[in-house]
DNA sequence: GACATATAGTTGTTTATGCAACTAAACAAA
DNA sequence: TTTGTTTAGTTGCATAAACAACTATATGTC
């Protein structure tokens, strides 16, 4: 590859992903339009406990791609405002298991809808062909700087 | 388009935005490797600024897609390094013009080797055609949303 | 000129990230 | 069993983002 592939306009907007920015901050507004009070930041942590609940923080760390201070704040907030609960892990007393409330569990199909509706929003005008490239393109970025 | 394109996976991974969070992390990294002591945030100011010296604090937000605060707070902390000052404007007395110092002036060099290099880490094994398709998407989300 | 409105920037509050230093439990080896 | 190491999670600190409320200057209209 060479290395002057990028001009320096080019480079900065690839960095700075000024893309995903917009898309958060539109998941968010579309949140608070439906009194949906999370950040999208809760929402991300919600968003795997929907598939797997109970999973530990490290286990959240991992998903969500965040260090063991974000997840403990993030969990911090998520119990103040009852969608979770750190429950002691049994076998191991280290662990924190994180599981659902029952509100957390309800506002699983709200948000989903939203943020499918949102997803939508955003890729207006966008072929499946060209978002399986961006998609292609943005796993080997994240791959080659793991 | 079809609503039912995302399946619930490549959706979270779309709007959570991890790549771009990954090349940032790196740039960070690299910076401090090079004894660079600025955030990629500060960086991504100064960035414009050395394309065009003295511009307003509007003009910034305009160009780095943050909000007036964001930028009142990020041009401080540059003040504070003693890498741009605020001349406040003959002509409209409401403007702070942002002004490079001198040693704001000559980290350009530096810091923009750094983001090539990173750049060129980030991008290993992507061809040409496929980084065109994928700045095209990301703008094209960018400005659905906008 | 006087009043309403728009623009430029600041401050306060809450939430989140990155890094380093820390505690506690588990595990492994002697 | 004692010692050392790894793993899970927490806390402190600095930086940054989003939002709302605010001040001050500029501008447009009657």
């Amino acid at each position: 590859m060479s290395n002057n592939q990028f001009k320096k306009g080019e480079l900065y907007s690839f960095i700075t992903g000024k893309a995903s920015t917009a898309i958060g901050r539109r998941l968010q507004k579309n949140f608070k339009q439906a009194n949906i009070e999370i950040t999208i930041e809760q929402w991300s942590v919600l968003y795997h406990l929907w598939k797997v609940d109970g999973m530990s923080q490290q286990q959240l760390c991992d998903a969500t791609f965040r260090d063991k201070p974000s997840i403990t704040r993030l969990v911090d907030n998520l119990e103040k405002l009852k969608l979770v609960k750190r429950n002691a892990s049994k076998e191991d007393r280290r662990k924190n298991l994180i599981v659902l409330s029952p509100v957390g569990k309800e506002l699983e199909e709200r948000c989903m809808e939203i943020a499918n509706i949102t997803l939508n929003e955003a890729l207006q005008g966008v072929t499946n062909g060209q978002i399986e490239i961006a998609k292609e393109v943005l796993q080997m970025v994240y791959d080659n700087l793991k």
